[in-house]
DNA sequence: GCCGATTTCTTTAGGCTTCAAATAATTGGC
DNA sequence: GCCAATTATTTGAAGCCTAAAGAAATCGGC
């Protein structure tokens, strides 16, 4: 067998197909998530950010650290920091220091802020079926499961970098 | 035929599936993004949105206007602005004003430009080449085939609000 | 109990991003 | 040629976001 005949190895390699495929990937996410904004921010004058987080503690009714947040919504703390503080200042949230734990701060949904995120997500939940109306159960079916092998596929490349 | 064996019209309609894939559709383009965001920074000392607009317009050798760039790159025209304002400011970018419309800005890469962005764009088509590396060629026919029909149906959904 | 390492959170500096309003140039109808 | 409408870009205010450095509290050996 020739050298030439195996798998092309000397070749640089070709990877314009997974390429093409992560910016189609990119610009399905960003046309999505540009018209949520939108949506949100003309129907309930909230960002994404605001309603992204307020989501996250809509399904802790303990409360949750900053760091767990700032895990779960995959942003740095910092950005928790202050995302958190406008949230409290708007009546949204509700703040306070751990007893057995002095440095954790656990912060959970007001009153208010639980009432008026149930009414933004009801609507929220239309806009995303109506984003995805041409996909039938099979494609929603087969999409969720080449995106978690994706997902796994990134992780794991991501964490042979920084392991 | 009773009511409550058509189709269920009575009952809310349910779109936990619809959401469960939007959410995961963000993830891996999170994930992604943010690893290829960190090695970009690591490596060249770079920013994704300069990295971004350099590959708009490594693919038009004869320039773009910022509109043109505003558009491809789905941001806003202020964005556009102060990101070109930067990379002309590094030497990145060759700025001028067209010569039969006088509102047109014309920005091209520099030689410098080009130069370092290819440089940059040969080694993350490898770490995309990577991230996807659990993908079977199939896989990413299949993804690029869904994908291609859910931005149909956002653009759709997102026409049908804003005709 | 003490002290270095770790964890949690905040702060800072810089950049990105949006929306809306403002500016400037062109176009089209008359 | 004139003027209203449109188009291209910039500006300003506010918010989002990151990385890195710093402050405070806890943890783990010893």
């Amino acid at each position: 067998m020739l050298d030439s005949e195996t798998k092309a190895v000397e070749t640089p390699e070709d990877h314009a197909e997974e390429l093409r495929l992560w910016l189609r990937l990119l610009t399905c996410t960003t046309l999505i998530e540009g018209e949520v904004r939108g949506r949100l921010r003309q129907r309930f004058d909230v960002t994404l950010p605001r309603f992204d987080l307020m989501a996250q503690l809509d399904k802790a009714p303990d409360g949750m650290t900053l760091s767990d947040v700032s895990k779960r919504m995959m942003v740095s703390n910092g950005n928790v920091t202050g995302l958190v503080e406008r949230l409290v200042e708007s009546g949204h949230l509700d703040r306070r220091t751990s007893e057995t734990d002095r440095r954790v701060q656990v912060i959970r949904l007001t009153k208010l802020g639980r009432a008026e995120f149930r009414r933004m997500a009801a609507e929220h939940e239309t806009w995303i079926a109506d984003l995805f109306v041409d996909l039938t159960p099979k494609d929603v079916r087969e999409l969720m499961r080449l995106l978690a092998k994706t997902k796994a596929s990134a992780q794991k490349s991501a964490a042979r970098r920084r392991p």
